[in-house]
DNA sequence: GGTACCTGGAT
DNA sequence: GATCCAGGTAC
């Protein structure tokens, strides 16, 4: 795709202030001639996160097309369309779109709004489109519904959540559930009437929740991931605990912090490769060096999907009759990390990896890792401006 | 039953 | 800031 203009960016940005998640594509000239677009990697991957579609779950041929609504916006009037999505039986089956009556709106090498609401793509010339004119009109227009109904939708399970938690602290303090370091998330989360769980997805309708007692100034975890295996030199937790492990009381252990600006005391520490898109985790052992390796999409990926809408909420801890009791009283409340700031954090060693590896005296190996953490300060950096909220009201 | 995630910490 | 750590579940 082209480098998009000034005035393109900005109508992205004013969009991106009223949650409306998009998608671009460039058609070009045979394409609005033979009513053919690529589904490029980044409209894939966003059928893909919005569950709406998935190319790489579908045949080759006609046979297998997906016909979904559209509404094309013209600003003032919208044209009910439908997309096909599709993969060619000729060469490799290269993943296809189209809107239907789009040549009746796009030019070559315009650039394409795409986004996906009311089980329907709306569909909208960015490069030609006045969005900021039709957003604050004071004459009602299809596209400033659209947007409007974007927002409300969007904010409609934030507020939800917001009330739920106001709630729950404007009843005192709550007892907590166990007795340990993790029991400030897990009180909440049963409050909340989540089950506890190891879902890879956020907690509440989307929206992930991280607790944390105000007292304490930890880094805050992001997501687990192991490395990618095949791409790796070594195969398997038990081979990174075997070369760096230690002993500690009965277990073999290796609980450590890996930092791309220091070397831990094992002798490890991280790096980006920019050229080959990879986190590189490296000993200081010449006969080991590097030794795995996660893509840097992989990441990308999981911070967008558990971090997409985050409720950070600060509680403080209160001890009542010797138990542990729970105040939640603040909320930070972050949209849409910024991946590419993800890489610099790593750099920078905002962004670390905890290994949490043992092998206890029956020989069992434990991984409950690895797992990336972020400094407090890093929030600000990795996600763009947030908005708090006060429980206490 | 092992691996890969979840929820979070301490000194 | 560096070093190191905890109790859980899904599949």
């Amino acid at each position: 795709m082209r480098k998009l203009t000034d005035e393109e960016q900005e109508k992205i940005k004013l969009l991106t202030k009223n949650q409306v998640s998009l998608t671009l594509i460039e058609p070009t000239e045979t394409g609005l001639k033979k009513s053919i677009m690529d589904a490029t990697g980044s409209v894939r991957s966003y059928l893909k996160s919005e569950n709406i579609h998935d190319y790489e779950l579908q045949n080759q041929g006609t046979e297998s097309k997906v016909m979904i609504p559209a509404t094309i916006h013209t600003g003032f009037k919208i044209i009910k369309s439908k997309a096909s999505l599709y993969r060619p039986s000729t060469k490799k089956g290269d993943p296809r779109i189209w809107f239907y009556g789009l040549t009746k709106v796009a030019d070559p090498n315009d650039i394409i709004g795409i986004t996906f609401y009311n089980d329907s793509f709306q569909v909208f010339n960015l490069t030609k489109l006045d969005i900021k004119e039709l957003i604050y009109s004071s004459i009602l227009n299809p596209f400033q519904e659209l947007i409007n109904a974007i927002n409300t939708t969007e904010n409609e399970v934030a507020f939800e959540l917001l009330a739920m938690l106001r709630k729950i602290a404007n009843n005192g303090p709550i007892p907590s559930m166990v007795d340990a370091d993790t029991s400030v998330g897990r009180t909440l989360e049963t409050a909340l009437g989540i089950d506890i769980n190891s879902s890879k997805q956020p907690d509440y309708k989307g929206i992930e929740l991280k607790s944390f007692r105000n007292s304490r100034t930890n880094r805050k975890s992001l997501f687990a991931q192991v490395p990618d295996w095949k791409l790796s030199k070594f195969k398997s937790s038990a081979e990174i605990l075997d070369n760096f492990g230690y002993e500690r009381d009965d277990d073999f252990k290796l609980y450590c912090t890996v930092s791309a600006i220091t070397r831990n005391s094992q002798g490890l520490n991280l790096r980006i490769d920019s050229d080959i898109k990879q986190l590189i985790e490296n000993s200081d052992k010449p006969e080991v060096g590097d030794f795995v390796v996660w893509t840097l999409d992989k990441l990308h990926n999981r911070l967008k999907s558990k971090h997409k809408e985050t409720f950070w909420v600060e509680a403080e801890s209160i001890k009542i009759d010797e138990r542990e009791h729970f105040q939640y009283k603040l909320v930070e409340h972050t949209k849409k990390p910024i991946t590419s700031q993800f890489d610099l954090l790593i750099e920078q060693g905002i962004i670390t990896l905890d290994h949490l590896i043992k092998r206890n005296s029956k020989g069992k190996v434990v991984e409950k890792g690895p797992l990336f953490k972020i400094k407090p300060k890093g929030i600000e950096l990795l996600f763009p401006p947030s908005e708090s909220y006060n429980l206490m009201t």
